[in-house]
DNA sequence: CGGTATCCTTGAAGATACTG
DNA sequence: CAGTATCTTCAAGGATACCG
């Protein structure tokens, strides 16, 4: 994984454990960025939530992309899976030390954005009626 | 865009600006998150950049992804894009200061990275040993 | 209950070629 | 030089069905 871009950033020079970081940061940040794990790591800083229970919290997620957000997150011991041998069973998902760590260097991030989001947004809706201007002028 | 998740997000009695949040969030951790970004923005940090230099500088880029990537930049108000009507053309792109601050905003993730990769990398590996034990036991 | 397997659609991104 | 246009490939993710 990453393991085509770190042959090419070595090949130019680049230190190899530098490359290393590069390429560990990008995955850190796709895996916090993408479309769910943020929304799952937020129902879980309450405390431990079942399988069920995160499916109801996460709106509009399915069942497929919880099961792998879930596996991706525990592989990266970022979340440990609890699964207890009862009928019905029952699998408790809680966020480790190191996830909770990662939690708190996020909110940093969400801060950031919480002040921001409105320049941003205001950005966006500038450059976009420059755009449709030039676009679709007079 | 993001205007699907926000509805549902209303709809399960979230409000409304606090559902934006969440949608402008995972926005821009998609961003920060995404192939092509921090890479441009590294290069960016020591002052402005010119497209051509920009190509050099991060590995692998296509033209096409080079341009797509800093003109949502420049959407966002991230980067600026100066053009100078001269021959041979020549264009400059800089960070503007909202860029410059989410950059450092982004490095203390980058610094967690750093502090936390070993631990990562480690975790994987042993949750991809104890896989292939079960799928290939014996 | 807590998933995995399968199929399918769609958007992201690479390769290549062309232009103001 | 600084891009855009076009074509193609590929994998993320949704829908659905099934299983221990």
């Amino acid at each position: 994984m990453g393991t085509q871009l770190r042959a090419e950033l070595t090949e130019r020079g680049i230190a190899p454990d530098c490359a290393d970081t590069i390429v560990v940061v990008r995955d850190v940040l796709a895996r916090v960025g993408d479309k769910w794990t943020m929304l799952i790591v937020a129902a879980l800083s309450e405390g431990p939530r079942r399988f069920t229970t995160l499916h109801a919290s996460v709106p509009g997620i399915s069942q497929r992309m919880l099961g792998h957000t879930l596996r991706a997150l525990v592989r990266d011991g970022l979340l440990t899976r609890a699964a207890y041998a009862e009928v019905p069973p029952r699998v408790e998902y809680e966020l480790t030390d190191l996830g909770r760590s990662l939690a708190r260097a996020v909110d940093q991030l969400v801060g950031w954005v919480t002040q921001n989001q409105d320049a941003i947004v205001g950005n966006r809706a500038g450059f976009d009626a420059e755009q449709s201007t030039v676009t679709r002028p007079r």
